[in-house]
RNA sequence: GGAGAGGUGGCUGAGUGGUCGAAAGCGAACGACUCGAAAUCGUUUAAUAGGAAACUAUUCGUGGGUUCGAAUCCCACCCUCUCCGCCA
């Protein structure tokens, strides 16, 4: 959420970093009604001063002369019950106004890093780090071919029970999928992050203090009977944690590592992915949370990022990551890293974790603040994958797979699975 | 799902129609004492909106209503707790 003040005062300053984004937003409607507002509110509070003046007035009156019915109380009521008419007609304007403004605030976007690459869309993307060596071999299996063969999944059954795009794991796929998680989570709450496990299902409030409401409806699934949505990302409850809390200063930074399965629509990717484990309705991951002071959000940002690599690193597998450009920026991100893994049968890079940075955006929307100097100020927060296990499992099957059809499981990872390869009944 | 109790500041908790934005305590900040600390004493300490500030307004779960005036009375909703039922 962006502050309304500084729209209403610098509407031209709001539209310039918005654009940097490559689309136009018409903050001008916004801006009038903020104006409008503030104008109304000002209306406001002045009869509402000259009425409780009165109101005590007439208490005062009451207590002195014992007569609560004099002709010339009635006087003094009649006059308080015009102000209450006044006040009544402009709250009504001011009720409608504020939703207004509420409902187009919450669907602008975060104002861009200004060290944000400047971009329209993913192709302006700059990679700023490549880890590891490529596996560039040909004829390599892909991960749903290796997943087949050693019966690590079965998505056909799968449809049965619910629909395309949801993966049943049998076997060491199911054994590999549990020991991803261990790991990962292992690894994070050693490095200080406190494990949470929150719900997977998420009211409406906490989809809109994320960012994901009002403008992303589409993508996540509704229930039908209750004000709960399927959680798309541990980031959603992760923020709603601390929602409407004043943190103490001195416990930041607050770092989660949370496990959660997460859950999207995936409208509009028709056709793309439709095979393995790269684009599913469901899947699980290992979420990275900071709650940090305003000022240090920037080395947070380079430490979450490290924290989500130190997982491929140590997975040993090889990576990339990219600064996002200004076109292809999360809604409630100001810059973000993503961290690509090696997939080599399609011969790519594909995301696997993405860290944020989402100043004070969400914090904004989800009132999340702590006391700097007497002052309250709102806290930033910061998430990143650390990692995705369904394309974590994919990379360990393409990465490590072998001429004979075995997979090698790598050596960090042996200990959680309990074996070094997987190899064909 | 049935019955009952309750939602007040960072926390605990008093307050049932008028100087109540709210006692008291805890916590926190600053100061005094101290070589330093603890203890003690003193002062300060809710948020939001507007304003340079003084200040003004709003907020006692949420939304309505009664009243000149509501934390307090009325209605609806939400949430929490206890007991019963059901259930992993």
């Amino acid at each position: 959420m962006l502050d309304q003040k500084l729209i209403r005062e610098n509407p031209s300053f709001v539209e310039d970093n918005l654009s940097l984004r490559g689309k136009v937003y018409d903050i001008d409607f916004i801006h009038k009604l903020s104006l409008k507002r503030k104008e109304i509110d000002i209306e406001i509070s002045s009869l509402q001063s000259k009425s409780k003046k009165l109101s005590k007035i007439i208490g005062q009156e009451i207590r002195n002369t014992n007569n609560a019915n004099s002709q010339e109380l009635n006087e003094l009521k009649d006059k308080g019950n015009k102000y209450k008419i006044k006040v009544s007609e402009f709250e009504e304007k001011k009720r409608i106004l504020d939703k207004q403004l509420q409902d187009e605030i919450s669907k602008l976007p975060n104002f861009p890093s200004k060290d944000a690459p400047l971009g329209e869309n993913e192709n302006n993307n700059i990679q700023i780090k490549e880890w590891g060596d490529p596996l560039k071999k040909d004829n390599l299996k892909a991960h749903w071919e290796i997943g087949e063969n050693l019966n690590l999944f079965d998505s056909v059954k799968s449809t049965k029970i619910s629909k395309s795009r949801f993966i049943t794991l049998t076997g060491n796929g199911a054994r590999l999928e549990r020991a991803l998680v261990n790991f990962m989570l292992d690894v994070h709450s050693n490095n200080g992050y406190l494990e949470l496990m929150p719900p997977a299902l998420v009211n409406s409030e906490s989809l809109q203090g994320s960012g994901q409401l009002p403008k992303f409806s589409k993508e996540s699934f509704k229930c039908a009977n209750d004000d709960l949505w399927l959680s798309p990302t541990a980031e959603v409850p992760l923020t709603a944690f601390h929602k409407n809390e004043i943190i103490d200063p001195k416990i930041l930074p607050l770092k989660y590592v949370a496990y959660s399965p997460c859950f999207r629509r995936e409208a509009g990717s028709y056709g793309r992915d439709t095979k393995g484990l790269i684009r599913l309705h469901q899947f699980n991951k290992v979420e990275l949370y900071w709650f940090c002071h305003p000022n240090k959000s920037l080395e947070a940002h380079k430490e979450i990022t490290e924290d989500a690599e130190s997982i491929l690193k140590k997975l040993n597998l090889p990576y990339r990551s990219v600064d996002i450009c200004t076109g292809d920026l999360g809604f409630s991100s100001s810059r973000t890293f993503d961290l690509e893994v090696w997939l080599p049968s399609s011969k790519c890079y594909r995301e696997i974790s993405s860290c944020s940075n989402c100043l004070d955006f969400q914090a904004r929307r989800s009132s999340i603040r702590t006391k700097i100097d007497k002052k309250t100020s709102f806290i930033h927060t910061l998430n990143g994958s650390g990692l995705a296990i369904g394309r974590t499992m994919a990379a360990i099957l393409e990465n490590g797979q072998q001429p004979d059809g075995s997979v090698k499981i790598p050596d960090a990872l042996v200990p959680y699975f309990g074996s070094s390869f997987i190899k064909t009944a």
